[in-house]
DNA sequence: AGATGGTTTCAATGTTTTCTGAAATTCCAG
DNA sequence: CTGGAATTTCAGAAAACATTGAAACCATCT
């Protein structure tokens, strides 16, 4: 029962932060939606059917379906099933810093490395030109070699910080903290 | 002139760039408009007005001027003036490495920060409820916590990569690539 | 004050993205 | 196999978002 003034139930607090993940992510080019069914299998902590998130979030079928499907693409929730129940169920990765570390290594998959590659292929595609544009061919490489030396760095802490074991992340952050 | 076979004029290799970085920011919730405008900045490395942006980029007056100030707001381009030229120009921050942490600090002040003041709202606003409702509210008010917790880690760490001085990232990729 | 050149605003419009719901498909038990 | 429950797909509808263009605004000069 909800309960007295400044007190609410669990489930008005959950739907709190479903909002709220669901308001950030829309700035970080993830859909509201699929944010939101990420928030409420992680808050509520448990294996949630298709039909449960239907209804929580009040969205249809088809968007349930493919919000949680790509969420698993992700890689930051798992199927599951119960026994003797045909039914499937998704589950939120528990560790904040895993799920972290799953998205970063979707983004430089899917962001950083086809950037990359089109750098690459830019780099000394200027033909010579009129002689007068030498300087300006020359300034032009120049920054896409800054871009490219960027994110190569990027790349390379990004793997880093995957990386297998996966607690490169946390021993880094570690080690920052200490610094100064 | 353009010239032979595989080799580019500068200008055809800029519009590359350009559509390059539109595409890469679609995904992180930019608007591509505005993030082309960015490239073309970038990538020629001189102060444009606001017509050489609409005529490069086919746009609109009124689209030319807000994505400008979009990015001014970002603080990534500055305006300028040529004397004797009643015109404002824009120029792109020419240093790849102060351009991250320019946008850097501007996503902690406007999606961290107030994600961050959500999560302590919502800490401790559960009503102790039916008495079998305990363990859950516990188990619950835990994963805030974590989200908290790791949300603080990345304010601080943001902020010292984003310090004055503004070496603090540099410093500590040069540790973290020496590690191992 | 009026004229000129430049910039910003914003309602209307166009485009892209997301969502729905019903049909198609898969999966399993009997 | 067959029947039915669960799941996925996808064309069209709806919502969100970006863009235009013309009017309003601003700054400076005469």
């Amino acid at each position: 029962m909800p309960a007295s003034r400044d007190q609410l139930g669990l489930v008005e607090v959950q739907d709190r932060f479903v909002a709220a993940w669901g308001r950030m992510a829309s700035t970080w080019g993830i859909s509201r939606t699929m944010a939101e069914a990420h928030a409420l299998l992680y808050i509520t902590g448990r294996p949630l059917c298709t039909d449960d998130v239907m209804d929580r979030l009040q969205i249809s079928r088809g968007n349930a379906s493919m919000s949680l499907r790509g969420l698993v693409d992700w890689g930051i929730v798992s199927r599951m099933h119960k026994r003797g129940d045909r039914k499937e169920y998704f589950q939120a990765e528990q560790d904040v810093w895993t799920m972290f570390r799953a998205v970063v290594r979707e983004r430089i998959k899917r962001e950083v490395d086809p950037l990359l590659a089109s750098l690459h292929e830019m780099r000394d595609l200027t033909g010579v030109g009129a002689s007068t544009e030498a300087d300006e061919i020359a300034d032009h490489n120049h920054r896409l070699d800054e871009m490219i030396a960027f994110f190569s760095t990027a790349e390379t802490l990004g793997q880093r910080f995957v990386s297998p074991s996966g607690r490169g992340l946390q021993v880094a952050v570690n080690v920052l903290n200490k610094l100064h």
